[in-house]
DNA sequence: CTAGGATCCTGTCAGC
DNA sequence: TGCTGACAGGATCCTA
């Protein structure tokens, strides 16, 4: 769920609240979602690779977190009249009561606590030697993020793989790295090119304009505090409101296109929703 | 090697 | 009300 701008926002606003702190005691709820065994230490720097959170310790080790489709996290003060801080998959009932149902690791701090939730248990907290965080296999495989991938490099990668449909491509992070549904969804939408368009179609001048799109509509989410779901608060309990301010077509089918007025429809692309305006986005030399 | 589909898991919602 | 299937802001594994 939460895609590079969710991610970037919680590691901005984690940061806030964890920085500085010992972690004294790590409970494990589900083992399936916690890997390694579990370390203390000192909270020293946080950082982000692609949508991972990785979190240094100064005792060497590092906790790599991926919320993939439904984690959250969620930092709650001593007592409930301090800050709570929430991110990741949008949810009420997450945030409600801690622990709860979907609480899979309950990290104790110095002072305060970080809850790991998540719902369909595919996220994980994996703990690795600081100096290791890098050859990590997720990690090592991470593409360049828009803002770093030059043009003509991925105009080169579109051409690699030319015969997948271009929102299967840009949702591959070792292809390039960040983008996720919504993201991927707006990007095209900004740059009006069909999803299923082959990713070899494209010339050099379209790539161009969807990595462009890219960069912008994330910079715009980062801004904003990352995107808004049923479900979703950002790391201080508030809302993050990217879609609802900012997205044009992400869940908005039925509705008109901000552009030309037409109905926005959701289609079945790469095997997820996919939502797009026919008239803006032509599937045009397939 | 690429491309596409199934799969991990829990919960919710639409449609009988 | 209760059941069923589809679907979900991700990534990997398996197959052809």
């Amino acid at each position: 769920m939460p895609e590079l701008p969710e991610v970037e926002t919680i590691r901005r606003g984690l940061s806030k609240f964890i920085l500085k702190k010992k972690i004294q005691k790590i409970d494990i709820l589900c083992d399936k979602s916690f890997l390694g065994q579990p370390t203390t230490g000192t909270v020293v720097a946080l950082r982000r690779f692609g949508k991972a959170l990785v979190i240094d310790l100064d005792n060497g080790n590092s906790l790599m977190i991926h919320l993939r489709m439904t984690g959250q996290l969620i930092y709650d003060g001593k007592n409930h009249t301090d800050e709570r801080y929430a991110a990741g998959h949008p949810s009420e009932n997450f945030v409600s009561t801690l622990p709860n149902k979907q609480t899979r690791v309950i990290i104790t701090l110095s002072s305060g606590t970080l809850y790991f939730n998540d719902q369909r248990k595919f996220g994980f907290i994996k703990v690795l030697k600081t100096t290791e965080v890098e050859n990590d296999s997720f990690i090592q495989k991470l593409a360049p993020e828009p803002w770093t991938m030059g043009p003509e490099l991925f105009y080169e990668k579109l051409q690699k793989h030319k015969n997948s449909c271009i929102k299967a491509t840009i949702l591959d992070q070792t292809i390039i790295c960040g983008l996720g549904n919504i993201y991927a969804d707006e990007a095209l939408f900004a740059s009006r090119i069909h999803p299923e368009r082959k990713s070899g179609s494209l010339t050099k001048a379209e790539a161009k304009l969807l990595l462009e799109a890219a960069r912008e509509v994330m910079d715009r989410s980062i801004d904003s505090g990352g995107s808004t779901m049923a479900t979703y608060v950002k790391a201080d309990g508030t809302r993050g409101d990217y879609l609802e301010k900012f997205a044009q077509v992400f869940r908005r089918e039925g509705q008109a296109c901000p552009r030309c007025g037409n109905q926005i429809i959701k289609i079945r692309v790469a095997g997820r929703g996919t939502h797009i305006c026919p008239h803006c986005q032509e599937k045009v030399y397939d």
